[in-house]
DNA sequence: TCGATACATCGACAGATGTCAATAGATATG
DNA sequence: CATATCTATTGACATCTGTCGATGTATCGA
């Protein structure tokens, strides 16, 4: 299938090529980009800013003071979430609030475990 | 709690400060460093070839090919899963057999669900 | 012992990444 | 309209990252 990191090998009788099951570059893109955008620790922080949030959303000013770092780096890691699908942006007025994807991390975990 | 990202916003009544359970700069970066070993394309695809092979393990010699790299640049990427836990290096005669670690990616996993 | 094999390390290099200050765009308020 | 506020974009910079060739180290076989 090559759907997900193939913890457990496959059940195949007599496999004739080895890593035959083994994710290909192009299925491989994808999941590398999702781990890649929570492979920061900022990032990290944010979706869990977020998630812990009253109403499960956050907009850039309630963001940059816990992470200690300036407004357009945040707004710049709160893109990159974006891009891989774990947050969404909804603008509201003024303010730009941002809600975790709950069925992308699900996915995501999806791909840790077959 | 703060050990896992808080999908669902745990159950607190009446919290004075927000994202008082949120992770914490030092608990955020353990977490995206596995992450950050999972974020490269090659790196899902060794982690794949390896779980995909018959005995569950492989040396090096065996991956240079399926990922078209160079060895040094292959062994670098092994190295770099080692050090975040995901993969264990074991030396037999001349080959370096590495396996896939499952409780660290179901540890990862667990991260991104409460 | 000598050569071959498997792997790691080193040095180098282009490109990506995280960060900020400055600026621009959009929206509410007076 | 004018001003303040919230966010995004731009430009710049140091650092990190992925990659390779060359070299070093250890082990096996003849």
């Amino acid at each position: 299938m090559a759907s997900a990191l193939p913890l457990v090998p496959l059940d195949r009788a007599s496999c004739a090529t080895p890593s035959a099951d083994a994710l290909s570059a192009t299925d491989a893109e994808p999941i590398a980009r999702i781990f890649k955008a929570l492979g920061d620790p900022t990032r990290v922080r944010l979706i869990s800013l977020i998630a812990a949030s009253e109403d499960g959303e956050a907009c850039i000013c309630d963001l940059t003071a816990p992470v200690g770092l300036s407004q357009p780096t945040v707004s710049h890691h709160m893109r990159l979430l974006g891009e891989a699908g774990l947050v969404s942006r909804e603008q509201r007025g003024r303010w730009a609030y941002y809600r975790v994807e709950p069925d992308a991390l699900i996915r995501a975990a999806g791909f840790l475990r077959p």
